[in-house]
Order: structure tokens, then C-alpha cells, then sequence
RNA sequence: GGGUCGGUGGGUGAGCGGCUAAUACCACCAGACUGUAAAUCUGGCGCCCGGAAGGGCUACGCAGGUUCGAAUCCUGCCCGGCCCA
């Protein structure tokens, strides 16, 4: 059997000189969709910059949606560039109207505070704050822009800004067409993404914003704003990555549980693992090229070894231990790979292997003497939501103990004694790519 | 401030007194086929009880009201579009 490499966490260049080629790099990844400098390219090959991409605190922890671009600022640093990730302590109790069919609710402070701490460590994951020669830089806008005094930001800042331009911006555009209305607060939104991008070039001497394609208007923002306060015509410059979609067209990360998240406590690294695991074949290879660390032309092996093979999936299990090991670690990553093997390609025995970290439930051993519920066996494992879709589900068939379907047709609706192995667990699925273990105790 | 149109399930969006837990599409879940893939076909998709038949509860911005019966009518409030000021 094939398997993926193991990769660890790479050297990050010595040096100040930046490691030529990034620009290629990015795009033979497929992550560049706009930049505003034609020689953007050049510039990352002589210098090394400063780069910043800014990060909403929505949520206590960031998702799948964040990846690219918290991946895409690790591979500036690792090219010798020094990343600057702003959390939107600030502009998060705005709201950006990007992407946006509708105004959004705002945030009360304490919740952003809240949500800020609990993203801090997780960019630590991938970024590296601790580098001698181009540590990442955390910095939170509500430092700088709660400061702001209206009088002074209008007359200061507000008098660089053109209505007619950013009425143009197509995010404004899209909601005025959409006729579903646009405040002053969330139109203003761009010129404060602007004044960000402004305050860190003078802060840091950042000269990069990057963003999904959707952020291009608000970097835009910031660029004409530097130039216009500095008369330098490329002081600072925009790039933008395609919004990443599955090959149906489709958002990443949507399941019916709902987002896939970096904490491990909202999303199990068993489930982060097989998330990536189920990517489509059409998919696969270029999640490895925009999300992984992995060389171009390791990938092109791995691409081709998948092609003449496809279904060792070897692109979605290099993609799933490259991805879980980022997020979570090697250990996790192992258990991941421990307990989806002792789930999968085991016929239904998990006895013996190390399942630690499948999902598992545990009953008192007398519950089985009677007849553990499959009903409550279904939710309790969260394969169900519900009871009532835990009845669909067996009324359709889909459920199986140890392999052996338990449908309605079967009469079967309880686990006894003789359902489980000899250390007193079963593996119980839903459908092909559901499983959970259940364990009975003394 | 005045007028007018609108706010429906994860999303778009029908319904406009009983036939409606609410059409359709998307997303999602499952069955068949497979490779824990895609495509295709099929079924499902609020919650609770039930093997099922069926029953119960909650839901169409919020709060009241009319009615045997309301997502649907009325009143007030909140939010949004457009027009006028």
C-alpha cells in the first residue's frame, strides 16, 4: 500500500535576503487572483517585506475559511518575508460588507476580546512568532482605531476618500443592486481596512496586504491611500487569492455538522482528518498545491502515483496527514490515521488497535445485557442529531453494527452481549464514511 | 416625518384564511453503483412518542387581536427597499 510521506515542519530560511521565487511559487498554487503591482514578483525576490492580512473575530476560533490566507502568510515568511496577521479588534465591531448579501449584527466588545484571545494561539500553529530572523507580528486594530477622534479621522483621513470610487467598489455595488440597503457604518468599512494598511506601513513599513479576491476593493483602498498620503506611486501593493472552491463550485468546509473549525474541541482532528480524507479526486491535488507546505514536485509525484491509482487516494491521505499534522500535530495526526484505519480496514473489528481518538461513546456493560437502544446508541455517538433522524436512518438502511446492516427489514433495533468483540466494544456506521465506536464498561 | 412595498425553514424564494411542517431550487444526509472519490438514479431533510399507522409540540420579524381555524386578515412595534419631504 502506498503511503504519504510523513512531513515535518520545515527549515524556515536563514539570512535577510529573501528566498527568490515566491511569486511563481503562489502562482503555480493557484493562489493569485489580482495584484496591483506588475513587479511584485521582482520586488519579493530583492527584498524582504513586510506583509499583513487581516483576520475577522467573529468566532473564538478561526476555520477552514481562514486557512488560505493564514497559509499564504506562512509562505512569505517562509520565503524570508516578515508576516503581520491584524486581528479586526477593531473593524470586527464594523463589519465588512464583502461577500455579504446582508448587514451584518455587530459584535459587542467583549465578545471581540473574547474572540480575539481564543484565535491568538491558533495562528501560532502555522505561523512562527518565535523566529530570530522574521518573527510573525500580532497586532489588534482596536489599538489604533478606537484612538481615532472622529473630527481629526474626517478632516485627516475621510478627506482622501473619493464617494464616487467607493461607491464603485464592487461589494458596495453588489449590495446597493441587491437593493438590501448598506449603512453608513459597513459603507465606511473599507476606509478603515485603508487607514490599517496606512497605519502598519508607517508602523512596520508594511508594504503587502493580502486577502481573498473579495478583499481586493478594500486593499485597493489602502494602497490608493498610502500613495495619496506619501506620493510614493508603489509604496505599498495588493494581492489577492482566488476564493478556494470544491470542483462543484461549492464553499470548503460545509458539512451538515456545520463549519469545520481549528479547535479541536469544535472539530475533532479524527473529523478535521476526515474531512480532508473524503476530498474529491478532482479536488485533491490542487488542496495539496494552495494548502500544504509540500514541494511542487513532490505533489506532481504524488499526482501521478494517484492517477495511475486512484483509488489508493493517495492524494487525500497525503492531504489529510499534511493538513491534520499542521493543525493538530503529528500525535493527533497518528491517532486520526490509528483510528480511521481501525474503523475502515479493519471489516468492523477494532479490537486490539489503538482507537484512541475515533469517536466513541461508553455505556455501563449491564445496558447491553438488556439490549442497548441502537436509536440511542445513533445519537449518543452523534452519528444522529436526533431521534428522529436516527428512525430515518434505519428506516433507510444505512446503519450497520460491525459491518453487518441493521436495517429495519433486519428487526434488529437493540445491541446485546453478542454484538461486541471481546474488549466490549462495536463499531457502529452510518452509511459509508460514518463510524463511531461503542464501548461498554464494568 | 409622509407614502408605499417587503421581512417565510442553513441559503435563494413560493404561498397570501382551512387541502401547508409549509411548493421549488441550492446546500446537506442516506440508498443503489463504487474507492470513506465523482457522475447518475432514488429516498430523506423542525422536534418528541411510536415498529408502523398515527399522534403531540414548536415554527413563517416581535407583541397583541379577529376567527371554529392565521404564515395568510387587523392593530402596534422593530428592521429593510423605493418614492416624497
Amino acid at each position: 500500500m502506498l503511503e504519504p510521506k510523513t512531513h515535518t515542519r520545515d527549515e524556515v530560511g536563514g539570512g535577510t535576503k529573501p528566498t527568490a521565487g515566491l511569486f511563481r511559487e503562489l502562482e503555480a498554487r493557484g493562489l493569485v487572483q489580482d495584484t496591483s503591482n506588475p513587479d511584485l514578483g521582482r520586488l519579493l525576490d530583492e527584498e524582504s517585506i513586510v506583509v499583513y492580512c487581516g483576520f475577522d473575530p467573529t468566532s473564538d476560533s478561526l476555520q477552514l475559511g481562514n486557512l488560505v490566507p493564514l497559509i499564504t502568510l506562512a509562505r512569505f515568511q517562509r520565503f524570508g518575508h516578515r508576516p503581520i496577521v491584524v486581528l479586526g479588534g477593531g473593524t470586527g465591531m464594523i463589519g465588512d460588507p464583502s461577500g455579504r448579501s446582508d448587514e451584518r449584527n455587530l459584535l459587542d466588545e467583549e465578545t471581540i476580546a473574547r474572540n480575539v484571545a481564543g484565535q491568538r494561539s491558533q495562528f501560532a500553529k502555522v505561523l512562527d512568532f518565535d523566529s530570530t530572523e522574521n518573527p510573525a507580528i500580532m497586532v489588534n486594530n482596536a489599538d489604533w482605531l478606537t484612538k481615532l477622534d472622529l473630527i481629526d479621522f474626517l478632516r485627516d483621513v475621510g478627506k482622501s476618500f473619493s464617494i464616487n470610487v467607493m461607491m464603485s467598489r464592487e461589494s458596495v455595488k453588489q449590495r446597493i443592486a441587491a437593493q438590501s440597503g448598506l449603512s453608513f457604518t459597513e459603507f465606511s468599512y473599507q476606509i478603515l481596512q485603508a487607514y490599517d494598511f496606512f497605519h502598519l506601513y508607517n508602523e512596520y513599513g508594511c508594504r503587502l496586504q493580502v486577502g481573498g479576491s473579495d478583499q481586493y476593493g478594500n486593499i485597493l483602498a489602502g494602497v490608493d491611500y498610502i500613495r495619496r498620503k506619501t506620493g510614493h506611486d508603489h509604496g505599498a501593493a495588493a494581492l489577492t487569492f482566488p476564493l478556494v472552491q470544491s470542483s462543484t463550485g461549492e464553499k470548503l468546509g460545509k458539512t451538515a455538522a456545520g463549519a469545520l473549525w481549528l479547535d479541536p474541541e469544535r472539530t475533532s482532528p479524527y473529523e478535521w482528518y476526515q474531512y480532508w480524507l473524503n476530498v474529491s479526486d478532482a479536488d485533491a491535488v490542487r488542496y495539496l498545491k494552495s494548502f500544504t507546505f509540500l514541494e511542487l514536485d513532490e505533489i506532481s509525484e504524488i499526482e501521478s502515483e494517484f492517477l495511475k491509482q486512484p483509488k489508493e487516494r493517495l492524494a487525500q491521505r497525503t492531504l489529510a496527514r499534511e493538513m491534520t499534522s499542521l493543525i493538530h500535530g503529528l500525535e493527533q495526526t497518528q491517532k486520526a490515521e490509528r483510528a480511521s484505519a481501525a474503523l475502515f480496514n479493519s471489516h468492523g473489528s477494532a479490537s486490539g488497535l489503538a482507537i484512541d481518538g475515533a469517536p466513541e461513546v461508553t455505556a455501563p456493560k449491564d445496558e447491553v445485557i438488556s439490549g442497548f437502544n441502537l436509536l440511542n446508541a445513533l445519537v449518543r455517538t452523534g452519528l444522529a442529531k436526533s431521534n428522529s433522524e436516527a428512525k430515518r436512518l434505519m428506516r433507510q438502511g444505512s446503519v450497520s453494527v460491525n459491518g453487518i446492516k441493521v436495517g429495519a427489514d433486519t428487526g434488529k433495533s437493540s445491541i446485546v452481549a453478542a454484538d461486541l468483540k471481546d474488549d466490549g466494544t462495536c463499531i457502529i456506521a452510518v452509511g459509508r464514511r460514518r463510524r463511531a465506536i461503542l464501548r461498554f464498561s464494568d
